[in-house]
DNA sequence: GTCTATACACCGATAGAC
DNA sequence: GTCTATCGGTGTATAGAC
């Protein structure tokens, strides 16, 4: 079939834009992002970028779903037959991992711009209140079955583990070139959950 | 002496122009913020700017640089009887306290843009480093008498610590509204040296 | 030194030819 | 649907009157 081709060809583009938005988010942040600069990173004139996207937020908010989508279906896909605390640490591990891969952190914390447009983006929302949910039953699970301290509230480990994902630490040690990358996102998750007394 | 009074009169303009900066940079960022949100601030034209501070690059490193200059005045004046972890403990809460106060978090990893440029800024670069030389030697300190983890870097610790002070949790928390402000910074300290685990 | 006015560059979004 | 060209708006920084 012809149109589902050219539709397929379209998708594409769509996701190479996409792909353009993820590195440069992570690279320049939402704000210093220009669309010229999406356009020159993919390829194409910066017209045509507005017939798949109708403006810069709906851009990032686009690829901010996709990966919010993308981490719903690493964590059920996770081993069934993991712990609570085990699969939010894999969760966790993989959120960095693909931040060293370059990847635009989850909590786009660092544009009060783009946070605001976000909030007000019905697909955006609903993806993230579903991850929500999900790691919430397991930070319950896990505080139920003690290997998660009881005492602290659960919202005050579900972001403490949310900011993890996004924490600027992951550059600082890389910078310093000492560990490689298994190194650094070990240390991430250990201080995360162990912390940092002896 | 007519001289010195107009200086002081300077001095403490160009005070509350950092003050004004300070806010701006806390409410939206480096990027966002510009120089007519700070004039509006400030109560004074643009222009006028220009005659305390280069450009806007050097209105934030002097913001920052004041700040940076009042922590190392608070780790001095800690009481000297306090063990190496508290003096730590006592400087992030101090950190964590100021910024919900309405302080910019030390560690401007919200712009790429604001690190490049403080990063060619000597006066910045030499007061972080003192900063960081003094915080180097207490987590050293207290390794080496067994209560922060012996196993982990130095420099582990001492960057998880600076992110701390930065963590957007902070928000996440105060944004709930259901813990006030101590337990908030409490919660954040406990988690960062104790971790979440049972 | 402080103000108003403006130069100059850049960005998001659109128009119109093909 | 993709391109080039451009509009309208905004931001940093400066010029010039007072």
């Amino acid at each position: 079939m012809r149109l589902s081709f050219k539709k397929q060809q379209f998708e594409a583009r769509a996701d190479a834009i996409l792909d353009a938005v993820n590195l440069l988010l992570a690279k320049k942040g939402f704000d210093l992002m220009t669309m010229d600069d999406v356009a020159a990173e993919v390829g194409i004139a910066k017209g045509s970028l507005y017939k798949h996207f109708a403006s810069k937020e709906s851009l990032a908010a686009a690829a901010l779903c996709r990966m919010t989508r993308e981490t719903i279906e690493i964590l059920a896909g996770l081993a069934s037959d993991l712990t609570p605390l085990e699969k939010l640490k894999a969760t966790l591990r993989w959120a960095l991992e693909r931040r060293l891969q370059g990847a635009v952190p989850h909590l786009p914390s660092t544009s009060v711009a783009l946070q605001r447009s976000l909030m007000l983006n019905i697909s955006y929302v609903r993806l993230i209140m579903k991850l929500n949910a999900e790691l919430k039953l397991l930070v319950i699970a896990a505080q139920n079955e003690g290997s998660l301290d009881r005492s602290l509230p659960h919202e005050v480990i579900l972001y403490t583990i949310y900011a993890r994902s996004c924490d600027p630490t992951l550059e600082f040690l890389r910078t310093t070139g000492r560990y490689n990358d298994e190194q650094t996102v070990a240390y991430l998750v250990r201080t995360c959950f162990e912390g940092l007394n002896g």
